[in-house]
DNA sequence: AACTTAGTCTATCTTTTATATAGGATTTAT
DNA sequence: ATAAATCCTATATAAAAGATAGACTAAGTT
């Protein structure tokens, strides 16, 4: 499962999605409508700062905006980003890979083998699928 | 990602697949095989006793076992049992469905529209992988 | 220049979950 | 009876998740 940063992630990001030609959107705006932690909320969308996916402006009349359009952004850079592998074995992401320790010998595990299957067919989907896919405007 | 839990439980139920015909298995020989500390292996073979998946024998020559074929023991029933949903958000889990807090309406939310998506693509592999599929013998 | 608004940043807190360990009780083969 | 093994419950520990606090900085307004 993703975890609660990441999912309000994704809604943040959507309602800045669909508010794109209103400028700056505030946190507190965000927060309200999306019902979120409105200081959590606040931290992410900081993270998302950092990242260079989001811009901000600090100061009356300021807030968050994408620095992207919609489509640029596909749902596997902010899971990654947020949460992490996206595969469901170390041994099998391909962005945080790490050693396998209960098994002598990757290139012969089955296990591996479904794992990376998975991972393959959620990938297919998450890094294809932009934030334009996922805006109800 | 899959816990520790359920990974050591996909190596251990490996093991015991592995070795179906020689009666019995030691959790102590599991646990070196596979590299699991020993007490932790105890509480995670126990519980796939209590989910109806192995069986055991108590005392000298005693050791686990494991109750149904290995292709009858689909990867996806390992995961729910011991790591819960197998779905990246509560409102697109089957089995273990929650209400989204942060959206309006489900039936116009893109971003559960990707995620039921990703759901079954993950769905139809691990659903009808099984653990004979995941065995090198 | 002062004031107000809003993001920045860092630190901390609390709760939950994951991971692991301990140890006595119970069962079974010999 | 003894030794070997699982059973079972409790607990410890660590890490992560989730949330909160507050002082700081920047930008616009008056």
């Amino acid at each position: 499962m993703l975890s609660k940063k990441t999912q309000y992630a994704f809604h943040a990001l959507v309602h800045l999605a669909e508010n794109m030609d209103k400028g700056p959107v505030l946190i507190s705006e965000i927060a309200s409508e999306k019902n979120i932690s409105i200081k959590f909320l606040e931290n992410i969308l900081l993270e998302l700062k950092n990242a260079g996916i989001l811009g901000s402006k600090k100061g009356k009349g300021g807030g968050y905006y994408l620095l992207k359009q919609p489509k640029e952004i596909a749902m596997a850079r902010i899971i990654r980003l947020l949460d992490g592998p996206i595969a469901l074995l170390p041994c099998v992401s391909l962005n945080y890979y790490e050693r396998c320790d209960n098994c002598k010998d990757e290139a012969v595990c089955g296990l591996h083998d479904v794992m990376s299957r998975v991972r393959d067919a959620s990938l297919k989907i998450l890094e294809n699928k932009t934030l334009k896919d996922i805006i109800t405007k």
